[in-house]
DNA sequence: ACCTCGACCTGGGCGC
DNA sequence: TGCGCCCAGGTCGAGG
């Protein structure tokens, strides 16, 4: 789920609620995805503090607190969502047809494993199928020091991702372009629907070794990698299954994808069925016509 | 520096 | 209906 649209697309749907909101109680019934500090003291360093702002770095939400930033990690499958409870519930259903999640806003389940309760009632959610999401908290003057976000490399959507720098760090490494993209020090955000999407529109093989991408290439990479992201962002995000938005809306970015998870059908361009095979440690489609 | 593998988790889909 | 197997958007660490 979670590549960088999506968890823009949460930052961008929590905005109007979270911030200006003060957390009242913190309830943690699963404490699994919390890595910083220990669990246990959430609640005293959290009740009472009051959310600022909302920020995002490659995969990471930032929730910016008066003394404090919680960076989250959506993992698989994690949804941070917000519900007022004046307002009607629609539970986590499976639509008959498309299998996608349909929630709005929901009441607890045996997967939310965190919920910040704020003053009026209201509260946001953490809901993680798999657990593989990660919660840490530091104080802010810590935050930027961080072994997670010191470790990003540019932020495509907001930061300075340049040319220049993109391409001689590809070719210093004779990795496959995919596992490339992947290495978020590489440049942040990228996960492997997005990573196929943009080697598509680049025209580039998967496999093809970093180094040996040529200059047109790289140059249509670095544009390939912004457009796929803004255009996910523009569709709310990607939703294969899990994901949803901070108000439990489903994305419709699976309805544009050109080649992830389209293997054996035709390419969109030239009609040939797109090939799959395993690049990276991780299933991967492209066209071989299209992408040399 | 890079690769591969297994681990962390749960659930859906499919074949039998 | 049920069981067993494979798969899944992400990382991380061990070992070669």
């Amino acid at each position: 789920m979670p590549e960088l649209p999506e968890v823009e697309t949460v930052r961008r749907s929590l905005e109007p609620f979270v911030p200006g909101r003060r957390i009242a109680r913190v309830e943690i019934r699963d404490s699994l995805v919390i890595k910083r500090p220990d669990p246990s003291h959430y609640p005293k360093l959290l009740e009472g503090q009051q959310f600022t702002h909302l920020d995002r770095l490659g995969k990471y939400l930032i929730l910016h607190l008066e003394r404090h930033g919680l960076l989250v990690h959506l993992g698989m499958t994690g949804q941070l969502t917000f519900r007022d409870p004046t307002r009607p519930d629609t539970a986590f259903l499976r639509h008959p047809y498309t299998g996608l999640q349909r929630t709005l806003q929901h009441p607890v389940d045996a997967h939310t494993h965190i919920s910040l309760e704020f003053e009026d009632g209201t509260a946001l959610h953490y809901r993680d199928i798999r657990k593989f999401g990660k919660w840490r908290l530091y104080p802010t003057e810590d935050l930027e020091r961080s072994p997670e976000l010191t470790g990003l490399g540019p932020d495509p959507i907001t930061g300075d991702f340049r040319l220049e720098p993109f391409q001689a760090r590809l070719r210093k490494t004779s990795r496959a372009v995919k596992a490339a993209l992947l290495d978020q020090a590489v440049v942040a955000g990228l996960g492997n629907i997005y990573v196929d999407e943009a080697l598509f529109r680049a025209g580039v093989r998967p496999r093809k070794a970093a180094r040996r991408l040529t200059g047109r290439e790289t140059e249509r990479l670095h544009s390939a990698i912004k457009e796929v992201l803004l255009a996910g962002i523009e569709a709310g995000g990607t939703t294969l299954r899990d994901f949803v938005d901070g108000t439990g809306a489903a994305g419709t970015n699976q309805e544009r994808l050109l080649v992830y998870g389209r293997h054996g059908q035709p390419c969109a361009v030239c009609g040939t069925p797109l090939k799959r095979a395993t690049v990276a440690q991780r299933t991967t489609s492209w066209c071989a016509v299209c992408q040399r």
